[in-house]
RNA sequence: GGGUGCUUAGCUCAGUUGGAAGAGCGCUAGCCUUACAAGCUGGAUGUCGGCGGUUCGAACCCGUCAGCACCCACCA
C-alpha cells in the first residue's frame, strides 16, 4: 500500500466513516463478558439546527472518550437522539409562513403542525449528518427524537404520576409573559440587560384632601392603572402619618390605600412605590401579604385592557407609557422624570420586554415535599452532596446548589402549538382530569359524576420538560420496568459522564437530575464533564448578528474567501451589519480558510479543553495539529518504506535476539509506555488537553525526532539481526502509537492502521476500532535506557550548539574529539545526529578549540576558530556558572535551609553545585589557554 | 447585592500534594540532510497583575487591592 506524499484528509475521511457505521462497530454494547459498561448522552441538538462549534467541540469530547472506552473492552452506548425544541422551532417556521403572507392562525392547529413535521423531515438530518463528518460514534441505531411516539409516552406518563403526587399543579400566578410570541416561558429563559430609561415621579392626591399629594416613583407609569396601593416604609417620619389613608389613583380617581412595608427602600427614589400585584413579581408577593386585590390591565399581546379608562383601550404598553406621561403632565400631577439605568427582562427567543401576567398555567413543585417526603430540589441536591454525582471540575457544586437552594417553581406549560400536548382535559365547571388519555379521564369525569363534554388543555410543555427525562426515556423505559425488562435501562442507567456547557447546568443538568431520580430512583449520570464555551479569537461570543461565526464543517473542508463572506452576511436579522461584517471577515481571513480535516479539527478541540475556561478559537492552533498529523502520516511513511519487503517483521515470527535491540529500541518502548500512562490517567481525568499534549511530544519530540533519527543508523550500520530488531521495534511502536491516538484522530489513524498493522502482523480487514487500547506496561519502563538516551542527548544537544554558535552550516560534517568513558555506544549515533565526519574518543583533550561540555564530558569541534569570539562564548558561559555558584553557595550556608528542608532537596543543591565547580574547573582553563594563544 | 473564574514569553495557554519557569504559534539565524519546507537545526524573549503575610524556600498557600470575564438575584 502506497501511501500520498502528504496528508489528504478530505478522501480518507470520505472512506472511512460509511464503513465504519455499515459494519456497525458504533452499536450499544448488551455483552454480558464485558465487566465495565460506559454510556454518554448526546444533549440532544435542536432537530432543525445546524452544527456550531460549541457542537463540535462537545462532540468531539464525547466521542473521545466513547472511542477510548468502546476499545478499552467496555459495553459502550453513545445515546444520539434530537431535541424538538419547541419555541425555536415553532419561531422557524413560522417566519417562513410570514414569507408568503401566512400566519399559523390561516392555517390552523392542525395545518400548521403538519408543516412543522414537513419541515422537520426535510431539516432533521442535517445536523446528524454534520456530526458524521466529525467522525463521532453513537449508536445511530438507537437515535431518537424528543416527540417520538415513546418518548411523548414517557413524558404522558410522567407528567400524571406528578400530577397524582402533587408535584405538578395548575394555577393562576403571575408569570413571565411574552407578548410576541403568545406565551409564557421560565424565569430561564429571560435575560436582564441594564438599558436606559426613566424614572417618572407622580404625584397621588391624598383623598378627601388634594393639596396633599403622596410621590412615587416609577419606571412603568403605564402599569398604574393595575395600582392597588401606595406603599411606604413603616419606619419612614416622612409618611408615617399617612399609612392607613388613602389616594386618589390619577386618571381614574379610584381610591388606593397607603400601606406600609418593610420592602421599601426609604433612600430610593421617593420612598414611595406604587403596588401593581399583576404586572410586577415583587408587588406580587406584596398584593398576596397584603391580601390586595390584582388589577391586570394588559391585553395578552400587551395593549391595554378594560379595566383602564377607556381612553387608553388597545394602546400598546410603550404608546400607554407615552399618552399616561402626557396626560399626568396635563393635569400637573408629574413631578419630575429623570434619566434612570435599569435591568430590562427580555425573551431569550423574541427580544421583547418580558411582561409579568396573571395567567392559568401549570408548574412543577420543586421544592414540594414529594410522597416519599423530600422535595425534587432536596433529592438532587443530595445526589451532588453524597457525591454520587461529582462535577468535573468541582467547582460548579457550588454553582448547582446555590441555584436549588432558591430555586422557584417551575413553569412548564407554553402557549404553543409545538410541543408536547399537556395531559389534561377540562369539564364546563372548569374540573380538571389528568389522565394518560381521553378516554381515561372520560372514565375520570364520569367518577366524579360528570358525563359532558370534555376539553383538553391546547397548551404544551417546556422543551425541557422532555429532556429531563432524556437519560432513561431514550432507553424506552416504560413504567413497568423492571418488570418488563429492559436490557439498556440495567447496563446503561446512570450513563458514566455527561458532557456539557454550563450554559445548561440550570436548564438541563439540574432537571434530569431532579426528574431522574425522583421517577427512576436512579441518578442521571455519574459524573458531569463542564466545559467552556467556543468563543473567536478576540474572545467574542459568536454569533450571527456579530458576523464571527466559524462553521466546524469549513475548518474540515476549507472554504473561499466570497464564499465565507456570502454565507455570514446573508440571512442577517439586520442587514446593515452586512458591510462591516464583510470587512472583518476579508481582514481575518484573506485567502478564505483552509482545509484543516477532522481530525486536526479535534485534536484541536481536545487541545483547548482545560477545565474552567472558555476557549479562544484560534486557527492557527488548527494549523498547528494538521501538520502534527502530517508528521505522523510521514513518519509512517518511513516506517513503511523501511521495512516493506523485510522478512521476520510480523508478531509471529520468532522474535530477535534480546541483545539485538540497542539501548535506544529500549528507551523509546519505555517512552511509549509512559505515554500510554499518561494518556490513562488524562482520560480518567478528563484532561483532554493534557492527554492531546502527551500524545503531540511523544510522537513528535521523541518518535519522530529522536527514534526514527536512531533507526535510521541502526538500519545502516547494525547487522542483520540488529536489522530486523529495529524494524520490529519501528513497526510495533508505531502500531500502538496509531492505537494510543485513535480516540482522539479517528480517521487518519485508521487510515494508517490498515497499512502499518498487517505489516506488524496482525490481521487485515479489521479497523482499529476494534483493536485494544493500549494499556501501559510497567515492565517496559527501562530507566537504565532511559539515562542513557538523556546522555546522548545532552551530547547531542551540546555538539549542535557548538555548530550553532559556530555558524557551521549544516552541510558541513566535521571531525569530533571528545573525552569520557563509556561513549562507544554513542560513537555511531552522534556521527549521523551531530553531523560528525568522525568521532575521536580521548583520554585526555588536545590543547586546541573550541570545547563545549556536557555534564563533566568535555567534547570538541576540530574546526579553526575566531579567537575572539569564542573566547566571548566560554566567557559567558563561566559568568553564568559563577552566578549559579553563589547562588547555591548561598542557599547552602543557610542553616535553616540545611536544617529544615527535604533532605533530598539539600542533596540536589549539593550536587548543583558540584557540577557547577566542576564545569568551571575545566571551563577556566580553556579560557586561559585560549587568552595566550590568542596573545601569542 | 450574592457568587464564580481569570491575570504566567509578542499571541493563545499548560504548570496536579510549595523545591531554580514550560509548550504551540510568532520572531530570528542557517539549511531542499532521499519520512515530512505542513519540514530540520540553532537562538532570543518572563520582577508568573500590585502590595503584604506564612515558610529555610511561593507562580502555587493566606490576606488585600486592581483589572477582565461570567453567573444568580434585583430597587420601584
Amino acid at each position: 500500500m502506497e501511501l500520498a506524499k502528504s496528508f489528504e484528509p478530505a478522501e480518507i475521511e470520505r472512506r472511512w466513516y460509511s464503513s465504519w457505521e455499515d459494519r456497525g462497530f458504533f452499536k450499544a454494547g448488551f455483552d454480558p463478558d464485558r465487566l465495565d459498561a460506559f454510556c454518554i448522552l448526546l444533549p440532544p441538538p435542536n432537530v432543525t439546527g445546524t452544527l456550531h462549534m460549541g457542537h463540535g467541540f462537545n462532540q468531539t469530547l464525547m466521542d473521545a472518550l466513547t472511542r477510548y472506552h468502546r476499545m478499552r473492552g467496555a459495553n459502550t452506548l453513545w445515546q444520539p437522539g434530537t431535541d424538538h425544541a419547541g419555541i425555536a422551532t415553532q419561531i422557524v417556521v413560522e417566519r417562513q409562513l410570514e414569507a408568503k403572507g401566512v400566519s399559523r392562525h390561516d392555517l390552523g392547529r392542525e395545518k400548521f403542525l403538519e408543516k412543522i413535521w414537513e419541515w422537520k423531515e426535510f431539516s432533521g438530518n442535517t445536523i446528524t449528518r454534520q456530526m458524521r463528518r466529525l467522525g463521532t460514534s453513537p449508536d445511530w441505531s438507537r437515535e431518537r427524537f424528543t416527540m417520538d411516539a415513546g418518548l411523548s409516552e414517557t413524558v404522558t406518563e410522567t407528567f400524571v404520576r406528578l400530577y397524582n403526587e402533587g408535584l405538578i399543579y395548575r394555577g393562576k400566578r403571575l408569570v413571565n409573559w411574552d407578548s410576541a410570541l403568545h406565551t409564557a416561558v421560565s424565569d430561564l429563559e429571560v435575560v436582564s440587560e441594564e438599558e436606559d430609561g426613566s424614572m417618572w415621579r407622580i404625584r397621588y392626591p391624598l383623598a378627601g384632601d388634594a393639596s396633599q399629594a403622596l410621590t412615587v416613583a416609577t419606571t412603568r407609569p403605564e402599569t398604574m392603572f393595575g395600582d392597588v396601593a401606595v406603599m411606604v416604609h413603616p419606619e419612614d417620619a416622612r409618611y408615617r402619618h399617612l399609612i392607613g389613608k388613602k389616594v386618589k389613583l390619577p386618571l381614574t380617581g379610584r381610591e388606593i390605600p397607603v400601606i406600609a412595608d418593610a420592602y421599601v427602600d426609604p433612600d430610593f427614589g421617593t420612598g414611595c412605590v406604587k403596588v401593581t400585584p399583576a404586572h410586577d413579581f415583587n408587588d406580587y408577593a406584596v398584593g398576596l401579604r397584603h391580601e390586595l386585590p390584582f388589577v391586570s390591565i394588559l391585553t395578552l399581546d400587551a395593549r391595554i385592557n378594560g379595566n383602564a379608562p377607556e381612553k387608553y383601550h388597545g394602546m400598546d404598553r410603550f404608546d400607554a407609557r407615552e399618552a399616561v406621561v402626557a396626560d399626568l403632565d396635563a393635569f400637573g400631577l408629574l413631578a419630575g422624570v429623570e434619566k434612570h439605568r435599569l435591568k430590562v427582562p427580555r425573551s431569550d427567543r423574541s427580544g421583547v420586554v418580558i411582561e409579568p401576567m396573571l395567567t392559568d398555567q401549570w408548574f412543577v413543585a420543586t421544592t414540594k415535599a414529594s410522597p416519599d417526603g423530600k422535595s425534587l430540589a432536596e433529592k438532587a441536591l443530595e445526589c451532588v452532596e453524597t457525591g454520587e454525582i461529582c462535577f468535573f471540575p468541582s467547582s460548579w457544586v457550588s454553582t448547582y446548589n446555590q441555584w436549588l437552594n432558591t430555586i422557584q417553581d417551575w413553569c412548564i406549560s407554553r402557549q404553543l402549538w409545538w410541543g408536547h400536548p399537556i395531559p389534561a382535559w377540562y369539564d364546563d365547571k372548569g374540573n380538571i382530569y389528568v389522565a394518560r388519555n381521553e378516554a381515561e379521564a372520560r372514565a375520570q369525569a364520569e367518577q366524579a359524576g360528570y358525563s359532558g363534554h370534555l376539553v383538553r388543555d391546547p397548551d404544551v410543555l417546556d422543551t425541557w420538560y422532555s429532556s429531563a427525562l432524556w437519560p432513561f426515556s431514550t432507553l424506552d423505559w416504560t413504567p413497568d420496568y423492571p418488570i418488563r425488562p429492559n436490557a439498556a435501562l440495567d447496563l446503561y442507567l446512570p450513563s458514566s459522564v455527561l458532557v456539557t456547557g454550563f450554559d445548561i447546568i440550570f436548564f438541563w443538568v439540574a432537571r434530569m437530575v431532579m426528574m431522574t431520580k425522583h421517577l427512576t430512583g436512579e441518578i442521571p449520570f455519574r459524573r458531569v464533564y463542564v466545559h467552556g464555551l467556543i468563543r473567536d479569537a478576540e474572545g467574542q461570543k459568536m454569533s450571527k448578528s456579530k458576523g464571527n461565526v466559524l462553521d466546524p464543517i469549513d475548518l474540515i473542508d476549507g472554504i473561499g474567501l466570497e464564499d465565507l463572506v456570502v454565507k455570514r452576511t446573508s440571512g442577517l436579522m439586520n442587514p446593515k451589519q452586512a458591510d462591516e461584517i464583510e470587512k472583518r471577515t476579508r481582514k481575518e481571513f484573506p485567502a478564505g480558510i483552509p482545509a484543516f480535516g477532522t481530525d486536526a479539527l479535534r485534536f484541536t478541540f481536545l487541545s483547548l479543553a482545560s477545565p474552567g475556561r472558555d476557549i479562544k478559537f484560534d486557527l492557527r492552533r488548527c494549523e498547528g495539529y494538521r501538520n502534527f498529523c502530517n508528521k505522523l502520516w510521514n513518519a509512517t511513511r518511513f516506517v513503511l518504506m523501511n521495512t516493506a519487503g523485510h522478512e521476520g517483521l510480523d508478531v509471529d515470527s520468532p522474535p530477535p535476539d534480546a541483545n539485538a535491540f540497542s539501548f535506544a529500541d529500549r528507551w523509546i518502548a519505555s517512552a511509549l509506555q509512559r505515554a500510554a500512562a499518561e494518556m490513562l490517567k488524562q482520560f480518567a481525568e478528563y484532561r483532554f488537553d493534557l492527554l492531546a499534549r502527551a500524545l503531540y511530544e511523544f510522537v513528535w519530540n521523541e518518535f519522530c525526532d529522536w527514534y526514527l533519527e536512531i533507526a535510521k543508523v541502526q538500519l545502516q550500520e547494525g547487522n542483520p539481526e540488529q536489522a530486523r530488531a529495529t524494524r520490529r521495534n519501528l513497526l510495533d511502536m508505531l502500531e500502538t502509537s496509531l492505537r494510543l491516538a485513535h480516540p482522539l484522530i479517528p480517521f487518519i489513524t485508521e487510515e494508517l492502521w490498515q497499512a502499518v498493522a498487517p505489516a506488524a502482523g496482525r490481521k487485515t480487514g479489521e479497523s482499529v476500532m476494534l483493536s485494544r487500547y493500549p494499556e501501559p506496561r510497567a515492565e517496559k519502563i527501562d530507566a537504565e535506557s532511559e539515562a542513557r538516551m538523556s546522555r546522548l542527548k545532552e551530547l547531542t544537544h551540546a555538539c549542535r550548539n557548538l555548530r550553532g554558535e559556530m555558524n557551521l552550516s549544516p552541510a558541513q560534517k566535521v571531525p569530533l574529539t571528545i573525552c569520557g568513558d563509556d561513549l562507544a555506544d554513542f560513537v555511531p549515533l552522534l556521527k549521523t545526529l551531530a553531523k560528525l565526519s568522525e568521532v575521536h574518543v580521548v583520554d585526555t583533550m588536545p590543547d586546541e578549540m573550541p570545547v563545549a561540555l556536557a555534564g563533566e564530558t568535555r567534547l570538541m569541534l576540530a574546526v579553526s576558530v575566531d579567537v575572539a569570539a569564542e573566547a566571548a562564548r566560554l566567557g559567558k558561559e563561566i559568568a553564568r556558572l559563577e552566578s549559579e555558584i553563589v547562588k547555591s553557595k548561598g542557599k547552602l550556608a543557610n542553616e535553616n535551609f540545611v536544617a529544615r528542608a527535604p533532605a533530598a532537596v539539600v542533596g540536589q543543591e549539593k550536587d548543583r553545585l558540584a557540577m557547577a565547580e566542576a564545569a568551571l574547573s575545566k571551563l577556566r582553563p580553556q579560557l586561559e589557554k585560549l587568552s595566550r594563544s590568542w596573545k601569542g
